[in-house]
DNA sequence: AATGAATGAGGATTCATTCAT
DNA sequence: CATGAATGAATCCTCATTCAT
């Protein structure tokens, strides 16, 4: 509700009166359930970083095998898809992070996912891991009016787009495992 | 300089009072170079995409080979770097950049680009064209205290990480050409 | 309770939610016991008036002696003492008190108050009276961190400064009975 | 001008929007020129400081005689006189004073002026001396809708009572060298 | 007897913008 | 060219007060 708010124009650039409005209450009534602004974006910003914390808690007891992180991509690329205004809102909201601590705790989170994707290895994996993650992102971004960079999509549909990232992620997880063709890599 | 500080702390965080203080001028003296705050921001992040702009235009006076595409990758990893602020600018200001369109001028851009590096092919083609050019951007993110996620580095020196995503953006797309494990990528 | 709030603070800066949650109830509730702050202050002001009441009561029905008036101070003195968060209040708190004649009422009961101690005379025996007064008002003030100005006390102790308080205020109404030095006065 | 009004009201119930109108201006206009409404109210207190510390300055460099006591006090029932809504502020406004130092600064000043005024002694000459200095401020409430305690006067004109004050004070600061009838006041 | 929820009015403050000089 | 001064609109936030339960 709000945070769609939030996502679409920037903590900023979003006024109580906004959201108040667009809730159908007061500005003030805003403040007897919330302290501030921020406590607000806080509270509707939580849920998704408790599933962040959830899916990491579960593949960190699980072997690390291709098919957990498989089933890890595949489960993150559905908590994007359930939480992507708030996904959207860490990923464009610089401003509205760095106060409370709220950016941290997302790079936190990210961090803990990438270690579980991440098993060790040259600096590409490393890179092909954070590229898995981020590639769920744009998957959720390509589909719909998301105002995200390379949002609007690519003539994908929804189903295509997610299926297709989940693919490409797959793959960039999997390269790690597949040595043989890693000597090209410094050429 | 006055971009920065929007790279900063976000369009809307970011007044006038600040721009000419830290450019050593008067409010009242931005105004007589510039017609309003949009048109500074305007202003600041032109080169960025003239730059894009002049690096398509070559790519698409050159043959559709892997080196070609390498360069294209190589060339666009200089830019981000230089005008790093710039491309923060675009990913974390939804709300400075609704405005006056720059929006879609950034999207035509990546689009373009992306249209230099995917040459048909499946959506994870698509997808895997999509990454090689977010993993540029991350690589710049990943150097020094960008305050992008996944920024702070993950332990990765400037030029390792530099080479790291590039090595894997050009593997992102060669993977196209490279038809064999292409079977895989639906199971 | 909420008087000191009030005292400390000043009507204007002590909400009712501070009271309220000083007192361990409701906001609501103080509704429910008072129709509004206004009624709060008074009622927690009105022993203090009350009690300066009895006290020039007392007094008109006593003698006009200087036994009598060192008795009124005497007692004042422990009036002060005893409501010193009022006498504070009424003395620090100037939007409070033009509201619902409160401060019309504290100025009723100086002036009775100042009636019983000066006995007809010269001006200066007017200003002996008030400032007698006053003295009891410092006296109190310089115990303690009262806030007020002159404070923080004259490293005295708590008796040294009544004790002497007294004396000094003994000394100043009885200037009037006691003729002789009064012809330096004009020099 | 504003300070009136701080002094009228008190701090917290005078609105920028109040002092703005009374001088004509827009509320944006005040905060061209001062920063904050505590700068305001410190802008507009300023000089009555340093009066104070030009009169405390001077009487440090005169004989401690009894001339010069009484110098003091009627150059600072002048002051008190000339900066009257600054001294009402001081004596008025607890909430208003106790941020940025304010109330600090005012004790520091009464300080001082106490410490010129009294020269050792008892207990006793430390409240008269304080007296005497209270009996300025309470002389300059005399007189006119001052809306202090004891305001409204007491049916002197306002000569008389700055002259009858006057003559009390310099009784009080001249008792300490006068010793003589200083026995009788532990009894 | 008490409260959770809500609100209208107002608070200080900031901002992009204008304009006479 | 540049600036000091000013402003209207909007910001977040707080408060005293009300009312259904």
């Amino acid at each position: 509700m709000a945070l769609e708010l939030f996502a679409e124009q920037g903590y900023d650039s979003t006024s109580l009166r906004e959201i108040a409005d667009r809730l159908g209450v007061t500005k003030a009534a805003l403040y007897y359930h919330f302290r501030s602004k921020e406590e607000i974006v806080v509270a509707t910003v939580e849920d998704f970083l408790a599933d962040i914390d959830e899916l990491v808690a579960w593949a960190e007891d699980q072997p690390r095998t291709t098919d957990t992180r498989h089933e890890v991509l595949r489960r993150y690329a559905e908590i994007v898809r359930v939480r992507f205004p708030s996904m959207r809102f860490f990923q464009q909201n610089p401003a509205g992070i760095h106060k409370s601590g709220l950016g941290e705790q997302f790079q936190q989170r990210m961090a803990a996912l990438h270690g579980v994707l991440y098993d060790g290895g040259p600096p590409q994996s490393r890179i092909r891991a954070l590229l898995a993650i981020v590639g769920m992102h744009m998957a959720a971004a390509l589909s719909g009016d998301s105002g995200m960079p390379f949002g609007g999509g690519l003539g994908l549909s929804v189903e295509e787009a997610n299926q297709a990232a989940l693919d490409v992620a797959f793959d960039l997880v999997d390269r790690d495992s597949t040595e043989g063709a890693e000597g090209a890599e410094r050429g």
